[in-house]
DNA sequence: TCTGGGGTCCTAGGACCC
DNA sequence: TCTGGGGTCCTAGGACCC
């Protein structure tokens, strides 16, 4: 079968939905005074010492050219805040052009999210959360083309009406023009593309509109002379496989509509991890340590939370001015293990004792989150454990002396 | 005001095994 | 003793996203 044998109703109708200036949405709901003034939303923001970067700008905020990941003492020259501004004071700022600045509240936003998504998973569909403002859902079950368009107003409605937010959807028969789709009508957006229409809607747009090309990417693009996604469409599929790998090839697809990856509930986390920036730049081993063992205590909390198992421990390093190094270290079972967590990490940390360090990172991955694997946990700590005794563990039992204890890992480790 | 924090996926090289 | 290939796992780094 040929893509021109297929008819409309072959195509699944995905909607990416896109809560607009979410974080500056939420302080809006309670804070109504909010309504129509320009807001901006930082983080580490703090009224007694603005400092931090922006998180999301109200449209009002972008008027006055405060953006996204701006630090706030360039969004406050922009845009001052309106406690420091006074109508009748000729050296203060103007109430006129100063807005609302908050810092983030991520409980509270978490507790609208989870509202709207109530309202999308409602909907006979497949639904994929992305984050805490957006999500992807799959109706093909529920709409036809033909209704894609007043389907989607009505769920704009009662997301609306429900938790007082504007979304913008973005329809379209694969998650790629789906996503592109939601941000050009941004805000309180709706375009649908139709199956057919792909391929069109995606050539004036530049490529790094496309969903995964950065700035990197982007300028190679250029350099080989592709501009725009209608040049990429029209560019040799092998020689963009030779140049990005596989992401080449894919890129190409996607402009022309072929995108196979489909909308699907969540999975669990590959990952869990924390980090942190060190106000300033030390080399002190001592300071470094305890911040790697807070962090490790705080990666243990949300591993039982989470009820995990990790086989693999990393540390991430970050040197000025930007130097990202990571060193990470795998154990034969998965297990979870406060003390040796925080160990690992910490050895992880000796190869930079004298390195000068301005954030530091710890994680957890290879996780499993199925009971079954507990067992092997046991087994595996007291196989390896220098003051292990030995005790029956999962029907199997592990004596206490040296070689056999290392045969018993070895045949473990094989098995 | 220098780039916050939590993730995903991909690549490439080396080790090791068959 | 030399030769080759395939497959998997681990590690480090990089690009990108929200």
């Amino acid at each position: 079968m040929r893509l021109s044998d297929l008819s409309e109703k072959d195509y699944p109708v995905l909607l990416h939905v896109d809560l607009d200036c979410f974080y500056a949405a939420c302080e809006r709901l309670r804070e109504p005074g909010l309504r129509g003034e320009p807001v901006v939303v930082g983080m580490g923001y703090d009224e007694k010492e603005p400092k931090g970067a922006v998180a999301t700008a109200s449209y009002e905020a972008r008027e006055f050219g405060v953006e996204s990941a701006m630090p706030i003492g360039e969004a406050l020259r922009r845009l001052p805040r309106m406690v420091d501004a006074d109508a009748d004071d000729q050296k203060a700022p103007d109430p006129g052009e100063a807005g609302f600045y908050r810092p983030v509240d991520m409980e509270f936003y978490k507790e609208v999210s989870m509202e709207v998504r109530g309202i999308l998973k409602s909907r006979d569909g497949v639904f994929e959360p992305v984050g805490i403002d957006e999500a992807y859902l799959d109706v093909s079950g529920a709409v036809e083309w033909g209704g894609a368009e007043s389907f989607t107003e009505e769920l704009k409605a009662e997301v609306e009406e429900e938790a007082g937010l504007t979304a913008s959807v973005g329809v379209a028969p694969t998650r790629s023009a789906a996503k592109v789709a939601s941000d050009r009508e941004k805000p309180d957006g709706l375009l649908v593309v139709k199956p057919g229409e792909v391929e069109d809607f995606f050539a004036p747009l530049d490529v790094e509109d496309i969903h995964g090309v950065g700035p990197v990417t982007a300028s190679e693009f250029r350099d080989m002379g592709i501009e725009t996604a209608g040049d990429l469409s029209a560019a040799d599929p092998d020689a963009l496989e030779e140049r990005f790998g596989s992401r080449g090839r894919e890129f190409y697809l996607v402009t022309k509509g072929v995108d196979p990856r489909e909308v699907t509930p969540p999975d669990d986390p590959k990952s869990l991890s924390k980090e942190k920036s060190m106000g300033d730049a030390t080399k002190d081993l001592d300071t470094k340590r305890r911040y790697v063992e807070r962090l490790a205590q705080r990666v243990a909390d949300r591993v039982e939370e989470r009820d995990a198992l990790y086989r693999t421990v990393g540390l991430k390093v970050v040197k000025p001015p930007f130097d990202v190094r990571t060193r990470e270290r795998t154990f034969p079972g998965p297990f979870h293990d406060r003390e040796l967590l925080r160990e690992a990490a910490l050895e992880l940390l000796e190869e930079f004792g004298d390195a000068e360090v301005r954030k530091v990172g710890v994680r957890v991955s290879n996780l499993s989150f199925s009971e079954g694997d507990q067992s092997t946990l046991g087994e595996w700590k007291e196989a390896v454990g220098e003051r292990g005794t030995c005790r029956e563990v999962g029907g199997d039992s592990f004596p206490d002396r040296g070689s056999e204890k290392q045969e018993r890992l070895d045949r473990f480790l094989e098995g």
